[in-house]
DNA sequence: GCAAATATAATAGTAATACTATCATAAAAA
DNA sequence: TTTTTATGATAGTATTACTATTATATTTGC
């Protein structure tokens, strides 16, 4: 992806961290290595020791930025839900038929991802792959509704909101627009994971990005025009 | 759902346990217990230990059945997809157009569970709870490829497998019947979640069982006949 | 009916995890 | 230059996720 601001800031919703990890170079590092080690190790093996160890810092440290290994993944999670909505607004400003906006909305939601050199400390490939196989226990606990009240699913909601928008300017009846966004994002990271390890629960096709085909023509084959 | 069989036992990999938790009476008290703690308390919160305390046994005795958590979440899991194979081979005995088969699988695959008086030590109602908020750990975890090797998938295999079977019929041009039917099931999972905690990424339609009926129409408007 | 095998309970112990607390020092701001 | 703030260094705790050992109760084989 092209640079397209420099000076561009994701804002991710203050309650998740105790100190803004992008305010320092430590909260910076502290993100940077998250991504790494996560992606390496997976998030039960990952421990705030470890993360301190590779970054040359403490556990103690760590825990100023955030206050559980959980509340880390939110926020990176939260990050991608940001930066997916920036790519969004971005990739379909100046296209007028709702059909196309719609598709070029799901290739961006649903395609494999590449670097984007905007965000210096992110890197946004294995990002994506931590948000395929991690990022669904950001909700599948216990506090998910505190979270909820607490809006930490806002940037996720407003990203599903926005596509749903442009559902309902293709067809005003249509009933479903948010458990059909919703159902392509979710697939989407779930077919990407399932294409790597368990190939028999999806169809991988040569040739072809089967899983955004697959998306586009699922959405607009339910739509009346 | 009416007593279908007296005497089945629903089968899982033996790599899963140490000692078959069905071949006792302690087994299968972990198995209850287990279900009705991790509903009440969620996965990460769940230790063999409160196991142990809830069922009047120690946590050594639990470990002599499971090795870890994990291991016993996979088991529950493993059962319920063994479970949902035997409700559909049922449930579609005697239906001979495909178009009406697929609805209703689609149906038996994604709608509210009711209690099924043929398995005592086991709460499909809770289960199926634990299913859609805990079972996506089985798999989003760094064991996938060993376990998958293992043979943990295949029953969850089997039954995407069943239903892509009669997609084929309906259409054998069809390119995406497992990412199809994967779509579906996890979907519908997501959506009754999202129903329950996040409704603002779905849609709840009084008096309808939107997610079923959004799932159906979704695979029929796929196919051609 | 008794010995042998097996299952469970009771208890103890360990390394790692997920934190919290304290204090010293270095760097930045007032 | 003083004060505040940020980080590092170190220590400590309760809990978790196990493993090991021994005693006792129950079942099975003969």
């Amino acid at each position: 992806m092209e640079n397209l601001l420099s000076n561009i800031k994701i804002q991710v919703n203050e309650k998740v961290y105790l100190k803004d990890p992008d305010s320092s170079e430590l909260g910076q590092k502290i993100i940077r290595g998250s991504i790494d080690l996560i992606d390496e190790i997976g998030f039960e093996q990952f421990t705030f020791k470890k993360l301190a160890a590779d970054i040359g810092s403490t556990e103690a440290s760590v825990y100023r930025y955030f206050d559980s290994k959980h509340h880390l993944l939110v926020y990176i999670t939260l990050w991608y839900w940001g930066w997916m909505e920036y790519r969004l607004a971005f990739g379909l400003t100046n296209i007028s038929s709702p059909e196309k906006r719609l598709k070029k909305a799901i290739k961006i939601l649903t395609e494999v991802i590449e670097e984007d050199s905007t965000f210096s400390h992110v890197n946004e490939i294995k990002l994506n792959r931590i948000v395929i196989s991690e990022s669904s226990k950001i909700y599948h606990c216990k506090t998910v509704d505190e979270e909820n009240t607490a809006g930490f699913f806002h940037a996720y909601k407003n990203l599903v909101q926005r596509v749903s928008d442009i559902i309902i300017e293709i067809d005003p009846e249509y009933k479903y627009p948010h458990m059909l966004v919703s159902t392509i994002i979710e697939g989407a990271h779930h077919q990407r994971f399932f294409a790597e390890h368990l190939p028999r629960l999806t169809d991988v096709i040569e040739g072809e990005d089967a899983i955004t085909v697959f998306y586009q023509n699922m959405a607009l084959g339910q739509l009346k025009k």
